[in-house]
DNA sequence: CGGATTGTTGAGGATACTCAAGTTAGGTGG
DNA sequence: CCACCTAACTTGAGTATCCTCAACAATCCG
């Protein structure tokens, strides 16, 4: 457990501990670990049992489900600030999904027994956790409708969009997805197929709306994206 | 608001006061109000600022989004000792869907403001509506998941065994559905049309899975349904 | 430089949608 | 109680979207 060297000041700002006494803080840490992730280290597996619970620091996670069919599906992005593996939370033994590192990553993690004793000894943290499991709730609620009611180009337009939103950095260019991303990935985030996605992507790029490249995407006009994602159809541009 | 008469024994049983004391429960319930509601009658809609929160006590409330386009997604079918309305967990101002009794109903609702007290002063109660969020997040991503990998027909089977699973009264013929359900209603729960869910529930009729009728459902051969939503094709009965 | 991964593009076809017409069931009012 | 009216449902035909299959090209890594 390297614990020891857990600056306060880089994990005061988060949202989670909003409201939260520097002495509740040291307390809810002093049972945390931390640990580094090389890119395609994975932090849990899918099944799993679930021995730990993680806020991410820095850096990103893909967290993927595998059907019993073999297919895989994306389930979400992490952020930093976000938890990830509260199967607690879910009342689950095990994890649901696997949580790769998408880019490197820097995770605090509690041993999941802690779960309980700290939401229960925090109440400031519960509501701050429950309104991070709120968002995720959104978030799925938002795909479903997305992938009930519209076409392919539309949900590809959203994911996209939700990614520039909370992984994008802005480039001179336009807002640069920060983290290596595959035309596969999106495809799974959005139920198609890595060639559908190529196909839109292409399409995209010839209106100079997007820049993609091998596991790269630039978005050059989130206006014009965010009218095909609200249901406009594409037309040259201007 | 007429609280007055509320049966704590009515109470007690759910879940969601699971390990509180008589006292906190009393507490908790001395700011609620009771209402009966109608079939059809809406106890919130879709926009509206979210001034109250509901616990379904008996029947069923179907929970709708519409999108700007008009077109409607059955979000969730919610149970009496499940919670709807709860914007505040979600950290949101207004209802994100509108909320129809599928069926007669009765519900308790406290005002919106109480909710951040209650959680504060009542751990348990945090914990436990944490897990109900949970929960729904679960159902959610196992949404997601089947519209991103599942065909319509395994997509309304999995539907229909959760209706039966949760919505379920056995019967000599089988399981039926305890409220009255349209193949609208199908159709938005799995992102199809309604002509679709005619086409698959009358195949299923012929091969005696299902029962159906108009806004009707009964469940004959769960097993069978089973093995289609996990992805077997359909053959003739045995 | 060679192998592997990632991405592109084309052709063909299946699923499920739209459009359309008609049927059944149930509730309402005379 | 029956006739009517509406909402729910059924069924058919045609078609668009997007998937599958396939071959190839580009990019990255060691």
């Amino acid at each position: 457990m390297s614990s020891q060297a857990l600056d306060r000041s880089l994990i005061r700002p988060l949202h989670l501990f909003d409201g939260m006494l520097d002495e509740e803080l040291d307390d809810v840490l002093s049972t945390a670990g931390s640990r580094r992730y090389a890119i395609g280290e994975t932090l849990f597996e899918q099944g799993q049992r679930a021995d730990k619970f993680y806020l991410l620091l820095h850096g990103r996670l893909r967290v993927t489900q595998v059907t019993p069919q073999g297919q895989q599906v994306v389930m979400q992005m992490i952020n930093p600030g976000d938890m990830c593996g509260i199967a607690k939370a879910l009342q689950r033994p095990d994890y649901p999904g696997t949580a790769t590192a998408a880019a490197d990553s820097i995770s605090l993690y509690w041993p999941t027994q802690d779960w309980t004793p700290i939401l229960s000894k925090h109440p400031v943290f519960a509501v701050n956790a429950m309104q991070t499991i709120g968002q995720r709730l959104q978030e799925a609620q938002a795909r479903v409708r997305e992938m009930s009611t519209e076409a392919a180009e539309r949900r590809i337009a959203h994911s996209v969009l939700r990614l520039a939103g909370q992984s994008g950095r802005q480039e001179p260019e336009g807002i640069r997805i920060d983290f290596p991303i595959s035309k596969q990935d999106i495809a799974e985030m959005t139920g198609t197929t890595l060639h559908t996605v190529s196909r839109v992507l292409t399409a995209w790029e010839d209106l100079g709306i997007v820049d993609g490249g091998r596991q790269k995407l630039l978005v050059k006009d989130p206006h014009r994206l965010l009218l095909i994602a609200e249901g406009e159809t594409v037309g040259p541009s201007r």
